[in-house]
DNA sequence: CCCATTACTTACAAATTTGTTAGTACCATA
DNA sequence: TATGGTACTAACAAATTTGTAAGTAATGGG
């Protein structure tokens, strides 16, 4: 989010295990705080950056533009700015986080159960 | 990993997304840099702490043992220790970790197709 | 007694992510 | 001319995660 060092070990073998693993590559793509709120919020649709602002709380407008560019660079959302005074921009899903829509159903459902499980103990 | 601040804005924030967001609550339980990479070395069976530092390529002990541990009170990861000398220790996957293998197939599919489409660039 | 082996722990430092606060440009409207 | 709304950006600080280096306990074998 701020540049990172080009050649720090954690830098290094992030870069590395990405490579090697496609399941941890996946994941960082939605690693960041707010991006599968961001995410779940755009599936129904496109939204404004002052409505997802509106939707996320406690989210600040400089946390979701970060995460909005992430998302944008790495092929999830697309950002359509309108020439009007004043601004309005929108953000959508693209294709291929489309296609993740089913995926996140079943890790939700499991995300529900766990959280059961384990605060039982 | 180190212990977090009782009443940060990150710390709260992020127990507000967890409790809303059960998507993001089943991702944040994988979060870790090395957790996926040592969920899948397990997918095959136990194995024991030497066996996955030497499997996993730039992992120090450190890490591994901070990561496993995290997963053990997370309820993924069932640790044994035997009694003998020296100590032997394995580790493998519960059950409700093993619920999440299909889900892995499939974003594990994804994220080698969006590596392509999202290099091509 | 000394050494080797295994699975750790401790103290510290560096890197990275997240949050705080205060701006900016644009133009329509009052 | 002053104000307001929108979607940002910049400089800085705090929190968190990750990495480095050097230990530790227990016991069998030499």
């Amino acid at each position: 989010m701020g540049k990172r060092k080009e050649n720090s070990t954690n830098m290094l073998n992030e870069s590395f295990i990405v490579e090697s693993c496609d399941l941890t590559y996946a994941v960082c793509k939605v690693g960041g705080r707010w991006k599968l709120l961001i995410l779940c919020k755009l599936e129904n649709g496109k939204l404004r950056f002052s409505e997802l602002r509106n939707q996320i709380n406690g989210i600040t407008e400089r946390m979701l533009t970060l995460q909005l560019r992430e998302l944008e660079k790495d092929g999830l959302v697309k950002r359509t700015v309108h020439a009007e005074v004043p601004p309005r921009v929108d953000y959508e899903l693209t294709i291929i986080a489309k296609e993740l829509i089913p995926i996140w159903a079943k890790l939700s459902q499991w995300g529900k159960k766990h959280k059961k499980i384990v605060v039982q103990q």
